[in-house]
DNA sequence: GATTTTTGCGCTCAATTGCCAGCATTGGTT
DNA sequence: AACCAATGCTGGCAATTGAGCGCAAAAATC
């Protein structure tokens, strides 16, 4: 038997179990306990298991294994709130959009047991956190796979989206500023986010505080453009009187349920 | 006994078994153990073979790295050598659609060294396997996503995929049969087949020997309309004969590459 | 027939494994 | 809490086996 293939072996024994011992694998392979200690210690390198006195445990990175996930993850809590700000407003057969950032994918964690939502998404990670849910109509735009990224853009996907009117748009920006307006940092983003909104009866904006006063490279929309805006606390009374005159209803606290 | 012969007989034997050693196929072959790990080096070359102490191993991190959905992967070295032959088709550059079967994803994998490949899926597994991937054009169907699985379909899908007209489409069947043609278990599977087929140049059809003779409740073609079929031993003689008359290519082994 | 590719040989270097001695950890006992 | 025996761990060493490299011969290709 090859080495690599006993330590393969033992790696999959240690994902089934959750552990292993070295006395059992010496015995199992008739080999000397240190070699399995030195198996161990290979696996330990990479990361994939966790040496403990008398064997090894697994160790839980599945974060690890999509390498998508690995990207930084800055304002959970933030987003996390305005999901929850977001899902709360959504009711059981709701026809929704949203794009492919990490709010709209929080949303989709808060509304998951709402009944026969129909929603259109750029975002891939949306259909596989999607993928076993049964009653929902989940409409992909297809497009091209975004370099790097778990999105689709493309004129497709624009396309695909001009073909569907919803209640209501969820997207996300980098920046948003009086002068400049609502922009992302590349075209063809913000193309797709334009479609989401021209298609949607609603236009709601997720953006967590530090987007405020930043502008980016391409507009999406003008700030009057969208209806709502929800972010995780109260902006400056600069920003309150400029969202009212623009018409834009402000979020930033749990609306009541009803 | 050509160099390539062996090279890929080496190859089969690799992907059959999962593992080769050196000291084996020396003997076996009547050449010395350095022709035998040159020929291992530009496998693993290849992106086929993990060489390691003493043979090589199945580049085989496709059982592990899908820890979610540990669907029952039933045939796993029938549908790992059927996509290495379709591999070995593949060149750079080229053009291709590929279905949201188990065989396409490993396909992917065999192919991923290759340069510039553009690729139509409706596979969201093969989108996740390439978001890394840069240098390559990978265009999703979009649609609607299947329930419970990780496709995508519907006319839209459809739609997208008409858009498009490429080298080379490879789907896989529930059955081929020679008095019901080539089927599929549900209509939308099968209309996303046609819609592949009707837009591809070539038409490749992956099919493990199970499923010959069998035949499922939805027609996508008749055995003529695909112009290769790729399974992993030789059918019967009834068979050959069957696909000759029909005008229909076959291959169960390696083809030599250039 | 010339050129390129493949193969074999001899050599050195590297990897794997087992063994052993000494040290650390564990769990139970006083 | 201190102690002890059992079990496991670490690091060094040696033996075995495989790998890598350069070069020359053989084979295939043009």
């Amino acid at each position: 038997m090859l080495a690599i293939e006993r330590k393969n072996q033992i790696l999959a024994k240690l994902i089934m179990d959750g552990k292993v011992l070295v006395s059992d694998l010496s015995r199992e392979y008739g080999v000397t306990e240190e070699t399995i200690r030195r198996d161990l210690e290979k696996l330990e390198k990479e990361g994939l298991a966790k040496k403990t006195y008398g064997g090894a445990v697994r160790v839980d990175n599945l974060n690890a294994d999509i390498p998508f996930y690995v990207r930084k993850q800055t304002n959970v809590e933030s987003k996390q709130y305005i999901a929850s700000i977001i899902g709360s407003m959504i009711n059981d057969g709701d026809y929704l959009m949203l794009d492919s950032s990490t709010t709209a994918l929080y949303v989709i964690k808060h509304i998951l047991h709402k009944k026969k939502i129909t929603l259109i998404t750029n975002s891939i990670e949306i259909l596989l956190e999607l993928s076993n849910k049964s009653g929902w109509t989940i409409i992909s735009t297809g497009g091209t796979l975004k370099e790097g990224g778990l999105s689709l853009l493309g004129y497709q996907a624009e396309r695909m989206i001009s073909n569907f009117h919803v209640d209501m748009a969820i997207c996300s920006c980098k920046g948003i500023d009086s002068a400049n307006g609502i922009t992302d940092s590349n075209e063809q983003d913000a193309e797709i986010k334009k479609a989401f909104f021209r298609n949607a009866k609603k236009r709601v904006l997720a953006v967590d505080s530090t987007k405020f006063d930043k502008s980016s490279f391409v507009k999406i929309c003008d700030i009057s453009d969208v209806d709502l805006i929800v972010t995780e606390k109260r902006p400056s009374d600069f920003w309150l009187e400029n969202l009212k005159s623009a018409n834009v209803e402000l979020l930033y606290e749990p609306v009541p349920e009803e």
